[in-house]
DNA sequence: ACCTGAACACCGTTCAAGT
DNA sequence: ACCTGAACACCGTTCAAGT
């Protein structure tokens, strides 16, 4: 049973991570964090032993939306939407986040690869069932796996490109699995 | 007129980072690297203002070679070979690097916009070299341009995938530009 | 002009004391 | 059990003194 202090410590410590480092990057302190939660260093760090594990659950939110939309692309799929442009729509929503989702993100650099991983685990059945859909209406070449879009996700870049350059290599990558 | 022993520690300075930053990455500290070169951290600082500049500098030289490299490949088209097939060496050797320049290049991961840009008006000549004669030989879809090539080379990934992945991942570029 | 290295500032992390 | 916040450790950077 936990305290209800400490449950609503720790909810405070996710708010206040996930808006400072949304607005500063990596850059706010870990001070700073504790002080918006409204509690002090050590109770902070006894909820995330370290800033690395504190910016992995800030980013967990993240991931969730992300495989909350690649379950709505399938579904949508499913009811006859065209796979190609829903997985189109996917890979401009990567790239063109919210400014505040991007500040987590490059926060969490480090973390790339677990949270890819996440992904993968949780969100890459949903992905297949429209890497499926798509086969099954002679879409894309015949040996383009799901994994082979999630390795296109993983190379995604992000918003330091310019606009232009973003839509381009949206169009390449297209192009690399369609028929 | 520099006086010797500036020029001297410069250059120390310069092959201790590089070397230091090869071997650990960003862990190193000024005050290690300074020992290293020989000197103090004050000497240092006073050839490169801030850490940031310091990696920069040790950076310089990969995009050094990278230019070469292009160059090189370029030459070889020329000379009768295949202009896929040295663009897919190209990306090969952009992400399998030793891990000692991985280092850098992760140490560096601020800085990628710049260099890339550095690798723009250097290598790009280069880089166009091998594009106009790959469009001669009508080997390339019809709307591809050397910025698309920098654009791939730009989203390249690391070491951080599977040799399997990273191999897929070339597949797949190329195929996004080959006609 | 350039070099030295002690000192400063900042920030992630710990821990003894409190409730 | 959990919270507090002063203290510690580490590292990038500065600067007064030396040559």
């Amino acid at each position: 049973m936990v305290r209800a202090d400490s449950a609503r410590n720790r909810q405070s410590i996710l708010d206040a991570a996930g808006t400072l480092l949304a607005s500063h990057g990596d850059a706010v302190g870990m001070d700073e964090i504790a002080a918006t939660a409204g509690v002090a260093v050590g109770t902070l760090y006894r909820h995330f032993p370290t800033k690395t594990d504190l910016i992995a659950a800030a980013v967990a939110g993240l991931t969730e939306r992300l495989v909350a939309d690649v379950r709505a692309a399938a579904d949508r799929v499913d009811s006859g939407a065209d796979p190609v442009a829903e997985l189109r729509g996917l890979l401009e929503w990567l790239i063109r986040k919210p400014a505040a989702d991007k500040a987590i993100k490059a926060a969490a650099a480090g973390l790339a690869a677990d949270a890819l991983q996440e992904m993968e685990s949780r969100g890459f059945a949903e992905l297949d069932r429209i890497t499926v859909a798509a086969h099954a209406r002679g879409l894309l070449r015949p040996d383009i796996t799901t994994t082979d879009f999630a390795l296109i996700a993983a190379t995604a870049p992000d918003d330091s490109l310019p606009e232009a350059a973003r839509d381009r290599w949206i169009e390449l990558a297209l192009r690399s699995v369609v028929a």
